[in-house]
DNA sequence: ATAAACATACCGACCAGTCGGTATGTTTAT
DNA sequence: ATAAACATACCGACTGGTCGGTATGTTTAT
């Protein structure tokens, strides 16, 4: 392969604008801050990524294709332990990007106010709601789950799970949120379940 | 005694502020901007503020104090019933503050990553989650909700809250936010009520 | 040789904050 | 009463520096 090399400058490009990302936010973050921190000049990262957008705008796909693949490896027996396994795969997540974190709210900030990144965010993220709630219509189809209006059980899970990665960014230290998220899907569960 | 020129200078900032942050955000809205919006020069600011964060802060606790208020004012007879209304009187925040759901966000992020904001917003943060703790210790005591850890309970509600927010900022049109909040918190107090 | 991959130097735009100065009250002394 | 002295409120040009992006030169691999 001729372009080994260059596959690995865009690669270590990629991580240290992770990393200044996470540490900086999106604005503050500088284009040479990030070629600093990934040993390169700025010629070599114009030449890989044409804009600072476009390497933000990769860095999400990324992500969000991570959280896709991780979802569909979910799958149990029945719709309620399905949804609590899930949860038991939290703290991983949690290890896995704590640091990375509040970048995943920079990108719902980012979305919120520009056109090219909303519309490369709205996709996937209706898309999870989908899964969820073709998840809830089994459950209600399986009898495991009372007859509700799935869409708003979809974004009950959602929301609940936004809510409690938000906190966790906010204030990783005011409780132990893996437990606490254990254990609030399971307060879920009881409302929802049958 | 201060003149009353200045104290309508200093709101015509205020506001001017709230408008440009909620369209551009923090860093995108200039002082420069700010001052045009409000027919005020850039002097003019910097007399009645001593920096650009400090408009941001004190933007920030105005809305935090508010919140404080709408909360204290929504205690009904049973603690379910309560919590019921909070999400009633949810509609009316979302139609006084839809436009400026955006700067909720902006808070929050320059809280996780800045000392003196973050110092600024966990106090009350902390606040309302023992607000929300006491009322579930309440109604497990009256016998209207089940047996929980109230700090569990409460951050559920607290995450619920802010994941319904941070959703209807992401896309406002995407659902009837103000159904689904008014169910979410059916579903969810069907798994805490006895 | 030559094209891809990377480095360096630089440009124009912008921006938070400053500063000298002005205008509009308010108090004080006569 | 009123002019001088002072205080408050505001103006807008300017500074020092940063940043995204580009133009152009140099190295590396084939």
């Amino acid at each position: 392969m001729p372009q080994q090399r260059s596959e690995e400058t865009r690669t270590r490009i990629l991580d240290a604008a992770v990393r200044r990302f996470a540490i900086s936010g999106y604005d503050a973050a500088s284009v040479g801050d990030i070629c600093a921190e990934a040993g390169v000049s700025k010629g070599a990262f114009y030449y890989h990524y044409p804009t600072k957008q476009a390497i933000f705008l990769a860095l999400m796909q990324g992500w969000l294709a991570m959280i896709d693949i991780g979802m569909g490896a979910a799958r149990k027996d029945t719709v309620p332990e399905t949804l609590v396994h899930m949860t038991n795969l939290l703290p991983g997540v949690f290890a896995a990007a704590e640091d990375r974190l509040p970048m995943f709210l920079e990108f719902w900030l980012q979305a919120s106010r520009d056109e090219k990144v909303w519309k490369a965010v709205i996709a996937p993220y209706r898309h999870y709601q989908e899964v969820f709630a073709r998840l809830v219509e089994d459950g209600i189809a399986e009898g495991s789950i009372k007859p509700t209006d799935p869409q708003v059980a979809a974004q009950v899970i959602v929301s609940l799970a936004v809510g409690l990665v938000l906190q966790g960014v906010l204030d990783p230290r005011g409780a132990d949120w893996e437990k606490t998220a254990r254990e609030s899907m399971q307060i879920l569960m009881n409302g929802l379940a049958k």
